[in-house]
DNA sequence: TAAAGCTACGCAATCGATTGTGTTATCAAT
DNA sequence: ATTGATAACACAATCGATTGCGTAGCTTTA
């Protein structure tokens, strides 16, 4: 099988007796190249399906149009709907994008760094692994001014673009709410307080009982590194086995959620009455648990493309804004798993 | 802000007064380079923080070390676990995923496959559109040599590798469970004919109904060209207002199958004994609703791993093995949705 | 009519790594 | 001491596209 050779301005210059380089300028609709040699350039490159090579452009104009992408997951609803996202507006810039995943390990992530790196990608949109607290990895990115923006998954100590959600205020939203269906002795199921995402929503959480007056009880607060459905159940157990049980319990995910409102109804506590419940993320699964899951909603795909359009627009700019936080709103869903028939007091005060 | 300049093999080959090409062998460990002048290079590469410039060897070699994936979303359980998987057996092998979605589209896909194609990819995954009947935009992958495999969604009239699971054996296995808990009316909510998974899983249940020697009823076989949560609702609608109401329904999706339970709980119809359902796909919401759905496993990350497999290992192979297709084993997976307690009629043989 | 200004294009270097083809030492063998 | 073999490296072309600079030819202007 032979070699079919591709077509290059080389080719299509010989052939019309002129230089590459007119050729060159001629597909870019350069102003120097003559309106006749223009249009047949332009008719040869048709006919022989000339095909830029865009690895030999990449070398010489040192831009590869690709971005990286780190996230500890794919194939979860909101990561991958924030991946969604991201390509949607990078494609529609002419970027490719290269996904990695890190599995939420610390090395992972270093490991995939270094290879987007070689990659000469021209900018990186993260989502940090639950283990990462040195960020030392993406270091190079910045000293060679390619931007590199974190999303939801954030670093607190470095000097870039982030964009995240309001998780303080949703965490104080979600108790609050809690809190107006009556709620006075509230729980709270967290992730690991050193991810930005988890430490703020407990932070809101905290927050709302304070306001309230209403006391915070180390024991109502489980920090989980997992959040998982197993996690869940074991955690519902704990829960709602306490001597005082929690009347509310504030979810930092759908899926812990939902396994306790699974465990809740299999040793016969009602929910929302017994125990009111809120989740976060507005997962599928949120809408199909009985009784359907109040939460948070994430605007996932908005956060890629907002992320994408950071990285490609932060591009060729001069370092002015160097760091920036956009952080979005997020909405509070509330479905039957909160939802008390109960009037709550009138001493309690909208903020 | 000076440009830093990369260190290149040239100035490494300067500073130690070799050449380049010295430099370059040595650094990829060539046998007519004496052991110091190798140490020597890469003892300075190192201190000098070397990388390689992967789009001049590109250039040079000819090779990109990256795939590309077209699916219709990725933001869905059983395609981002597919992405998932690809990622996964490729970064073991040093490669690169570049993603880009159809969203159901053939002009996207089109589109798609043409801008990959542009960036070199060396192979190509791909779950086809909804809408796509040609797949002339395939030819030219193939004609460079350019190894292409379909996973799931695959087309029939291509002579390419495929990565699918028995949907037959499947959709026969499925319908063979709801006749064994004593169904004889059975109803079939399924995709779009032209696309293969549909047709088979539809497939599979004409034949097992045929094989129990149950009628074969077309009112009860619904196409949709979605299966979103709304067109279940919609579908369930109809089928469980029939005159004759059927006593099992099996989904090609475990989206439509959730929404019909919905829909039966808030019209009071019984599942599993009024109407046992059974879906497909074992997305996350088939274990949470209740009673949870019965359904049939996809093993979705494997998929991906083989199809990343298959595609690179099929690189710079002789094409002896042009077209090949792989087919995966499924599971069924009983849950409450169809697990009646009744006893089958011991006229019903097992198959 | 000569100087100045365009128009339309060609030349050749460049981006870094790779690689086929030399070219020198060095050493063993006769 | 001469030859052939081998080790260790250098040269230079190559992969395609890009681009700063240069120039021939034609037009315009004083």
């Amino acid at each position: 099988m032979e070699k079919k050779r591709e077509v290059t301005i080389y080719d299509i210059a010989k052939e019309l007796n002129v230089s590459p380089s007119t050729v060159s300028r001629a597909l870019k609709d350069h102003h120097s190249i003559g309106k006749k040699t223009k249009k047949a350039v332009l008719k040869l490159a048709e006919e022989r399906g000339y095909q830029p090579n865009v690895i030999a452009a990449s070398l010489r104009s040192n831009r590869t149009n690709t971005i990286g992408v780190i996230t500890p997951w794919i194939n979860r609803p909101f990561i991958s709907s924030l991946i969604s996202g991201v390509e949607m507006t990078a494609n529609k810039q002419g970027y490719n994008v290269i996904i990695s995943q890190s599995h939420d390990s610390y090395e992972n992530e270093v490991a995939n760094a270094k290879a987007l790196y070689g990659s000469r990608i021209e900018g990186l949109i993260v989502s940090l692994a639950m283990e990462s607290t040195n960020y030392d990895h993406f270091q190079k990115f910045l000293k060679k001014n390619i931007p590199v923006v974190f999303v939801d998954r954030v670093p607190d100590d470095i000097n870039t673009t982030k964009v995240v959600i309001n998780n303080y205020e949703a965490g104080f939203k979600a108790t609050q709410h809690l809190i107006e269906q009556g709620c006075t002795r509230i729980a709270h199921i967290g992730g690991v307080r050193h991810r930005n995402v988890y430490k703020e929503r407990m932070d809101g959480y905290v927050a709302a009982l304070r306001q309230y007056d209403l006391t915070i009880d180390d024991n109502l607060i489980i920090e989980s590194d997992r959040l998982s459905s197993e996690e869940g159940f074991r955690i519902a157990k704990y829960l709602l086995n306490l001597p005082e049980r929690p009347d509310g319990i504030f979810s930092a995910n759908d899926t812990a959620a939902v396994s306790l409102i699974k465990y809740a109804k299999s040793v016969g506590v009602d929910i929302p009455n017994d125990v009111a419940v809120i989740g976060f993320n507005n997962d599928p699964i949120s809408t199909i648990i009985d009784p359907p899951l109040s939460t948070i909603i994430h605007p996932a795909i908005e956060m890629g493309k907002l992320a994408a359009t950071q990285v490609l627009n932060r591009e060729d700019q001069t370092d002015i804004v160097k760091s920036q936080t956009i952080m979005l709103d997020t909405e509070l869903i509330v479905r039957e798993s909160s939802r008390r028939v109960v009037i709550p007091k009138e001493s309690i005060t909208k903020a």
